[in-house]
DNA sequence: CGCGATCCTGCAAAGGTTTGCAATGAAGTA
DNA sequence: TACTTCATTGCAAACCTTTGCAGGATCGCG
């Protein structure tokens, strides 16, 4: 590794002398499990004493070592959040959301990168089981059923899959693509592409689904092309591909999909959105940045996260994990309510699509268009219902 | 909050039935000191025995408790990560690369983010003190001498900012930031601003020394504008300012303010980089996606995060925590050596830098340019040379 | 055959906290 | 006054693992 030290010096400093619960009760002349309640259970112990306890706590600098706490409780107060590509840009927003909500929960989040492997999630599952509470599993990779057995490991939260069972996190990209569909349809476009994602992705069948009804309705033809890597790359490869098929519009599996599309159909010289009309999914910040700016549909990233760590935490306190007391180690099942939610998405209509060869004369051509009823609050803004319910 | 419970099943599981070292003993028929053994030191067991450990292991699906295993090493083989705004498409490599060196390495790790807040950042680093061997600090917005105080408490590596006495990884924007303004001075820019971005930022302060060494170097006036928040809408907000300012030539904090600055110049009418040049930091994957396509240093995000945490593990190595053994806690001081470690930046030149009003004559004007000698492999691709060294 | 060395394994303490139970004292009730 | 109830606190076991120490067996060597 080629680093260079600039400075290499040395520094005195006191071992970092560990402040124990002991050292408190002892300053405070009283029990350790006094001190003890005065953190985990405060109405149980005087007012006085709790304020002195308090004070030479505060005084002493003493934490509670989780460490210890975790293993008398069986409660980690941790969970983990596996994600399948932090690089990607939909992931953030998700990640920061669910580790501020858990972070108000008193809980910390140990975030892991899978690149994509289902291979890799497993292991992660694994590695993380007898270290967290429960475990967000956003947007996996691997197989239903192998979801479901591992979720006899840990508890288990998924986001963007559905698995019988589980208590789900879904964004309603069915509705998204539906979305999608009427606007170019209604644009003119007759005949459209579908970029497809990983083959694995719940995302990406639930696309192709709502897609192809919405296409039939119509009265439009839809060629699927795919599967894809989610990524820019993955979007600018298929470029040629979707110029040979002769559509005039295409709906991506997701924005860094539809943006390296552009950048590909760019380089072959075909014009977005004058001679192919292009749509992405999630409305990564990204995707306002670009030129043409992008069409897309957005997707409630930050509620996401928050639900899916509320939907955790909630089922953890329902069944606390490990034997309470003697004797009460007997694998009795534990009946829990699974939940599945789905949040709404958003089509926002920006500068990447545009009237196709079927627009009727009347319509003006390849002129910026104003805002449309889909996006009640104007292009170029997320609205904010994106993180509301809808029914479904 | 609005969501629907598209469905909600009750499902029967079995309680997660603990298996502990014990059941591995009984299993095997040994001591569960010969199990700890068999994980934790192989080589002190008869290979016989350990094949019928481990196999009892697997069978029975054994994970050695982390908690408690925490509990008596005083090591939990857990780090933190204190991210400024994961949301900033800097950072999120930076984690990506952390995190995977980290679980080679066998350790977990925290993230955690405070929105460029310097009170959560303190809290943070308390929170998680007692509950990881170490803590990166990325991009601190907090002071130098609280950075030094809490370094006390738990191990520290910190990541974009220098602080004498604890182990550093920084990125040469000075270096970088001198390379900027030289490109600019060479196409002719004489007037030349620099965004500048949070007041507490170490990146900061480097750039502003840097450039303004090189301005005077180079014949150019520097103007300071700024402190910014370091984001798209920081640099759109100051658009008019730099309209206003005169200036033909912008060095910008970081990539997503340079952006923002572009659409806020765009909305105002100012081309770039017809009238007004524009260079950021980061490299992130944005800029290459942008029109125009952006000119920027790019800083090795990746090969930070790695430096950090072998920095990190090999101090915490050094010097393990807590007491070992009866006896041993007397508080004598810990001799450690702490370093520096300084990456090398490197400037990508893309489309939104051009001749300036005093370009000579023989230059061709506003065309694209070919490949420059700063950038090896040529314009759009980063170097690979990117994340070595270099000495300073 | 005896002795030490080596290898393997068991024993038990320790680590910091939580928590059921018991003890204490005070206050309230009959 | 005697008895009950309640609030507060102390006691000690338990959580699961690691590790220093010692015991036992086996082997090599003189």
């Amino acid at each position: 590794m080629g680093h260079t030290h600039v400075t290499a010096a040395t520094s005195d400093e006191g071992a970092a002398v560990p402040v124990t619960i002991r050292d408190v009760a002892r300053a405070s002349g009283v029990h350790i499990s006094t001190v003890s309640r005065t953190f985990s259970a405060p109405h149980l112990v005087n007012p006085e004493t709790r304020v002195r306890v308090l004070a030479c706590a505060e005084d002493l600098g003493y934490r509670p070592n989780r460490a210890a706490r975790a293993l008398i409780t069986g409660r980690t107060h941790n969970i983990g959040l596996i994600i399948a590509d932090i690089a990607n840009p939909f992931f953030p927003p998700l990640i920061k959301a669910a580790e501020s909500q858990a972070r108000h929960r008193d809980y910390h989040v140990f975030v892991a990168d899978t690149n994509e492997d289902p291979t890799a999630e497993e292991e992660l599952v694994h590695a993380l089981a007898k270290q967290v509470d429960g475990v967000l599993l956003c947007s996996p990779r691997m197989s239903n059923s192998l979801i479901e057995q591992l979720s006899r490991e840990v508890p288990l939260v998924v986001v963007n899959r559905q698995v019988t069972g589980l208590p789900c996190v879904l964004m309603d990209v069915g509705q998204g693509a539906r979305s999608a569909i009427e606007h170019l349809v209604g644009l003119g476009h007759r005949s459209i592409a579908l970029l497809g994602g990983p083959r694995s992705s719940w995302t990406n069948r639930e696309m192709r689904r709502a897609a192809g009804t919405a296409a039939r309705a119509g009265g439009a033809e839809l060629t699927l092309l795919g599967p894809n890597a989610p990524t820019e790359i993955g979007g600018s490869a298929v470029a040629e591909q979707v110029r040979r098929s002769g559509v005039s519009a295409v709906l991506a599996y997701n924005d860094l999909m539809a943006i390296g599309l552009i950048e590909g159909l760019d380089a072959l010289g075909v014009r977005v959105p004058q001679e192919v009309s292009v749509v992405g999914v999630d409305d990564i910040t990204l995707s306002r940045l670009t030129r043409p700016k992008l069409t897309t549909v957005a997707t409630p990233t930050g509620a996401a996260g928050r639900t899916a760590v509320d939907m955790l935490l909630q089922q953890d306190i329902e069944s606390p994990r490990g034997a309470r007391g003697p004797g009460a180690g007997t694998a009795l099942g534990v009946r829990r309510t699974t939940a599945q939610v789905m949040l709404q998405t958003d089509l926002v209509i920006r500068d990447s699509t545009g009237p196709g060869p079927h627009a009727r004369p009347a319509r003006p051509l390849a002129a910026p268009r104003g805002p449309d009823p889909h996006c009640p609050a104007g292009p170029g803004i997320p609205t904010a219902a994106t993180g509301d319910a809808v029914a479904s």
